[in-house]
DNA sequence: CAGAAACATCGACGGATGTCAATCCATATG
DNA sequence: CATATGGATTGACATCCGTCGATGTTTCTG
């Protein structure tokens, strides 16, 4: 049995893999455009700086500027990029940044670049 | 002299600056919205790839399945947030990755989401 | 000088995005 | 149940962004 000639080719060039992944390249987008913003930016700073470590929208209104669905829309697309995740309690909801998300996207944007 | 009792009122809210800063959080964001593309994700990792550490628009075109004015135009977006250098020999651009400026922007942004 | 090659720039077009006013939903409270 | 409050959702609008075709610019080469 030839089982030995179908190993021949190998089953995908690793060092292309890496520098040319498109579903790689856009998960990492998605994360930077969720950045790309610099209201969304000091939202997580905001937060991140909360003594108890989450906040309400009504928290967020004011420092920022912005109207209660401006914020609302920021916070919902930080959360769809993994960045905070919101717990509903009582009438209020209570954001907290999530523990490794920004460095895991930094980490994963590191390794693409350092070849 | 009391001198002492001048420091009791530091100059400035130490915390405060660091987390609603505007021209901070403005320029984090041109930096993150710069990497907010696949395309020019896929470019970065691309000429990070490179052996000589370089690469023209015309080894970038093909690869990217993009025309010659849209690869120009996301590289002149990557050199003007400093994440690459533009460094024109003969009929060629040869385009290479800034050393540091990825970190730096990461760091940045981790120093303001550490408090 | 004439032509070609590599790249930048311009103008245009369609889709995405940030913002707000208005509205809807859920929960607490009288 | 009625009302109020916090927040999410919707619709609309202006702006920005990615893409391409066409054109301009520079440089190399006959």
């Amino acid at each position: 049995m030839t089982t030995q000639t179908d190993c021949k080719v190998p089953p995908a060039p690793l060092a292309e893999t890496v520098t040319l992944d498109p579903e790689g390249a856009a998960e990492l987008a998605i994360g930077f455009k969720a950045l790309a913003d610099p209201n969304r930016i000091t939202l997580l700073t905001l937060i991140a700086a909360e003594e108890t470590g989450e906040a309400c929208v009504c928290d967020l209104t004011e420092p920022l500027g912005l109207g209660q669905p401006t914020v609302s829309h920021h916070l919902k697309v930080l959360v769809d990029a993994g960045f905070l995740t919101r717990e509903k309690r009582g009438t209020w909801s209570y954001y907290s940044v999530v523990p490794g998300a920004l460095e895991h996207l930094f980490n994963t944007m590191t390794e693409r670049t350092a070849h």
